[in-house]
DNA sequence: CAGCTTGTTTCCAAACGCGTAAGGAACGGT
DNA sequence: ACCGTTCCTTACGCGTTTGGAAACAAGCTG
């Protein structure tokens, strides 16, 4: 999952993003309202956390914006106490929830992730593709039953992989899914940790599961 | 399943009732101690859930009363943060368990059907990982039948751990839960604790309960 | 087959995250 | 007020992870 949060106060909001984060989340933070919009129209994310007063743009006026364009990303906004008016006023342009601060992260996970399945059925904590296992809470990943250990990348890399068992993802999308949008695009990382992937779970295994699509990309399973 | 929910901040009444609806439970909500006292003693529940300190008749008084009547219902005590002697007083009393505010409805949810379901099959107020054993109610834990002593933090650090085993939880998250929401996220406390949990739990012990999952948090057993 | 493109594997330095120790502040009991 | 415990902060060493690059192998194409 991948999010853009919007919030001036530099402490909260970097804050929020490592809480995010290790909750999975892939977070891009920013500070400035117009620097938000810009994003918003150009990425896909899975939903905006957007607080209502910032420099540049405010809150308000960027879901205004994209709610004109007929786009419906899902859109958590951040109030501090007790504006209700501009929560009502928030709702009524079609925000999905709205928080006030202070504001636990994990509730705003929570909401999150409630607000994206909404949005799209989502699943459980568990994935499984054949006999790969991976258990989202408890960070475990296993293989014919065997525990296999994976680094915080590789870990990411796959649940994108697996989120969409036989999908075949380009490497430009894998790039922005799992690390970041500002990525040099000359280098060969998705190769790298694409080998380091099959070397832990494919290697002494008859049946291989990463695939790749010569000119295209990786997938898993489904071939 | 039918409870009786007592809680006098009507916002967050109206937010519980109406979540743990959401999960199936019909929830009688009331915000007067003396409301609810009435309810308890003629309506059968499957258990209360009592905020202690509210209008009338405070949860401690009306738990109390209830025992005495050698009324048995499950009672879940809701208690403000850092009330250590409150919810040590309510499970003498005869709590089932205790939760602290703000929380998250999803865990009461949880709560109300393990106290609910425990009603018949025993064993309350103790919590368990492989051989690690905690006594909620004596405030006690030990490992392997050896009494641990343990500080109130890394108690309630050990508890929270105890509380979903296997599930790996991140440091702000750990944060949240133990201490607080405002934490300074460039300390290193967590790490802190969790050394010191393992210097008294993991130590000497050939299977090691605290496992570290690096670049997220630390999970319990399981693995 | 030769040359080019695309993917695979290996290697390394730098950065990062975790464990640990040590010290001072705050708390609680005597 | 004193002393011991608990709590929090700071700092540093160490091993792992990471990103980049370059050598190497495997497909394609003419």
């Amino acid at each position: 999952m991948r999010i853009l949060l919007l919030e001036d106060q530099s402490k909260l909001l970097s804050f929020a993003k490592k809480g995010l984060e290790e909750q999975g989340v892939q977070v891009d933070a920013v500070s400035d309202g117009d620097e938000a919009w810009e994003m918003a129209a150009t990425v896909p994310y899975d939903a905006l956390v957007l607080d209502i007063m910032v420099p540049g743009r405010d809150g308000l006026s960027i879901l205004r914006g994209l709610r004109e364009k007929r786009n419906s990303v899902p859109v958590i906004l951040l109030t501090a106490r007790s504006t209700l008016p501009e929560k009502i006023e928030g709702l009524n342009l079609g925000a999905d929830d709205y928080m006030t601060k202070p504001f636990f992260v994990e509730e705003l996970a929570a909401r999150l992730r409630t607000v994206v399945r909404r949005q799209s059925g989502e699943a459980s904590h568990l994935l499984r593709v054949e006999d790969l296992c991976m258990n989202l809470l408890e960070r475990k990943v296993s293989r014919a039953g065997e525990d296999v250990d994976l680094s915080t990348r590789e870990f990411e890399l796959l649940e994108h992989l697996m989120r969409s068992p036989g999908r075949v993802f380009g490497r430009m999308q894998i790039y922005e899914h799992v690390w970041g949008y500002n990525m040099d695009p000359e280098t060969n990382l998705v190769e790298v940790y694409i080998q380091r992937l099959r070397s832990k779970i494919d290697k002494e295994h008859d049946k291989k599961l990463i695939r790749t699509v010569r000119g295209v990309g990786y997938a898993l399973g489904g071939g």
